[in-house]
DNA sequence: CATTATACTGTATATATATTCAGTAAAATT
DNA sequence: AATTTTACTGAATATATATACAGTATAATG
């Protein structure tokens, strides 16, 4: 359902803008004339995808009739999210004795959704700009595809790496730093298990 | 203010409900459907009235191009705090057409508070974890110390580093990366203004 | 007391705007 | 290999919309 492209992310973002620059929608011609376009119909036909993949909606016949969709974010919608520290071997990650404190953040926050914070241990990260005690926002899935940063347990240990894998029976997790070694993982002999991906960072100084 | 009349009040309702719930302002005939008048003039001559008292503004010739000015809404009071893309030179930061969009967020999100969001421009603090594209809370301030991340503008130019005095006269911006030299401020010579200081870092994968 | 602001109806119109139709072309999907 | 989706240009048009103009009437203001 939700696979916006590139272009179509573009016209997105240009009519949030427009709407938080002037309090207004654009028109097709604005549209236009901000990305470029040199005809209405262009506008016209990126509206319309993103109304069948409902991203707005358009008031038939209105000028200016577009309104951006916000999913859950009925304006304004929050929730609190575990921040989750050391996570004890064995246990699972959103077990009660992990969760160090909650943030109240709004769900919409991140591009994508997430479940919880993770608080990052170590420098092996530090190259993608991932420093200790930096939270990382956490999507739960294991639909990662290679160049991910990817929240990966290993023996009971978890471990935040870019994710990488060769071939059908190895995944090789590499670190964002050199003193690091990339671990490899042969899925045959060794058990690997991915809790999520990261689609954000906060860092609080 | 001006004093706004009882009828004025019932204008500026209408077109407040009216875009709480379409996401767009009203034409000058949906507000005469809304509040029973039989003529468009009745509707604007209205609009301008509030106009003229500073309640609304109203873009010429723009179809719906009303937008209400609410004080209390101006930028910092709320939980909608303004992303600052490329700063034009020698215009202030917070200048509308440097605001790219604004973000939602609770007041306490960081542990001070702060004013906007910074987007970062190339990779001079990349070992401080700061990587092309970051979002930076900055809080404006002056008040800032050694090893404090700041926003400085140097010749109308907008830059991110840590800050170092020296002495009375000199200030030096010391980037994290290698590849990038440390900036020395004489503050008999040179104008060195600073923005304000980071307060913490959000990134959107 | 003249003037201005408020509060309307009613008509008219230039233009702003959505929207359709006719094409071209490359990429993705089936 | 055929079809659909994406991504555009360019022109045409019905209509949605702002806005001016012509009135009427009451209240406020200087």
């Amino acid at each position: 359902m939700k696979v916006i492209t590139s272009q179509q992310q573009r016209v997105l973002d240009c009519i949030q803008i427009y709407i938080n620059k002037t309090g207004f929608p654009p028109t097709r011609a604005n549209i236009c004339k901000e990305l470029g376009f040199k005809s209405p119909n262009s506008a016209e036909t990126h509206l319309r995808a993103l109304e069948k993949k409902g991203f707005i909606a358009i008031e038939s016949g209105a000028s200016r009739g577009i309104s951006i969709i916000n999913d859950e974010n009925s304006y304004g919608s929050k929730d609190n999210y575990p921040v989750i520290g050391l996570v004890a071997a064995g246990s699972p990650t959103l077990a009660e004795e992990n969760i160090e404190r909650t943030i109240n953040c709004p769900k919409s926050f991140f591009e994508s959704k997430f479940d919880y914070f993770l608080k990052v241990k170590g420098l092996s990260m530090k190259d993608a700009g991932i420093m200790e005690d930096d939270l990382i926002a956490v999507k739960k899935t294991t639909d990662v595809r290679n160049g991910d940063i990817v929240i990966a347990r290993i023996d009971d240990e978890v471990t935040v790496k870019f994710f990488n894998k060769k071939s059908a029976k190895l995944v090789e997790l590499e670190p964002a730093n050199e003193d690091f070694e990339t671990i490899k993982v042969n899925l045959e002999r060794d058990e690997l298990s991915i809790e999520g991906k990261s689609i954000g960072l906060l860092r609080r100084n």
